[in-house]
DNA sequence: CTGCGATATGCAGGCGGGTCGATGCTGTTG
DNA sequence: CAACAGCATCGACCCGCCTGCATATCGCAG
């Protein structure tokens, strides 16, 4: 498991598409949105996504966020498991990468208007 | 006050672009995705956005979502104040409607590779 | 005016989540 | 081998939120 996101990719589910979804979709978009829905999990996504090599370390992101380092991890491991980033190890040190294309995931499961097929009219 | 949206769309901010958000910026969106990241809410946007006329009232969706009437009004109210849903009172019957741009703005938000002018160069 | 149906609000219970301090684990350094 | 630094996990506290029941409010019908 992990990588909640992995799990609704492939249904394409769209709660704006066409029919309503089911609640097992529902509470899987929900789950991965819980993931982002925090102001601390926000910032660090930024941070790393902005950091030199697109990578940091747990140690460079606990000042510049204001929280203790269990904290940190806390909700690192969350993003991780939401799919959103990923974790590497090197040494003493655990480096964490925005995974490329899930933010992106998101954003097209949260935008309708792809498909003209379905009638829209002119509102 | 409602719309939370509004307060930070014109910022455009977006968590993925250049340099990391500030507090403020993360907690409003963090703020609009909370209101996103729930089952019910989901299912609501999805329900109101799939019916007849692109509306409903409460007394629609309450069987659907297998939950009490206060308790869709209350996710209705989340949603609204959230600039997700507008609300038009006509007669007895309150009708919701989905804010046409609000889900694509939070989508553009979470959409950072719009823009190549900022380096990335090959990782 | 009285009654009824549709919504919104108040209140309370219960669960999940964010935070921190303490601790354990692993890998590096001397 | 011993000491130390980076990180994850555990336990606990506290707050916010989802939910339902009861109640108030508004609009319409008779």
């Amino acid at each position: 498991m992990g990588t909640a996101l992995a799990e609704m990719t492939m249904p394409q589910i769209s709660p704006l598409a066409g029919e309503p979804i089911d609640r097992a979709d529902a509470e899987r978009l929900a789950g991965v949105l819980k993931a982002l829905a925090d102001p601390a999990r926000l910032r660090l996504l930024s941070l790393i996504q902005s950091a030199p090599e697109g990578e940091a370390c747990v140690c460079d992101l606990t000042a510049p966020l204001g929280l203790s380092q269990p904290t940190v991890s806390h909700h690192l491991r969350i993003l991780t498991e939401a799919g959103l980033l990923e974790r590497e190890k090197r040494g003493v040190w655990a480096f964490y990468r925005i995974v490329p294309a899930a933010i992106g995931t998101i954003a097209d499961l949260l935008t309708p208007p792809r498909k003209r097929a379905t009638k829209k009219s002119a509102r």
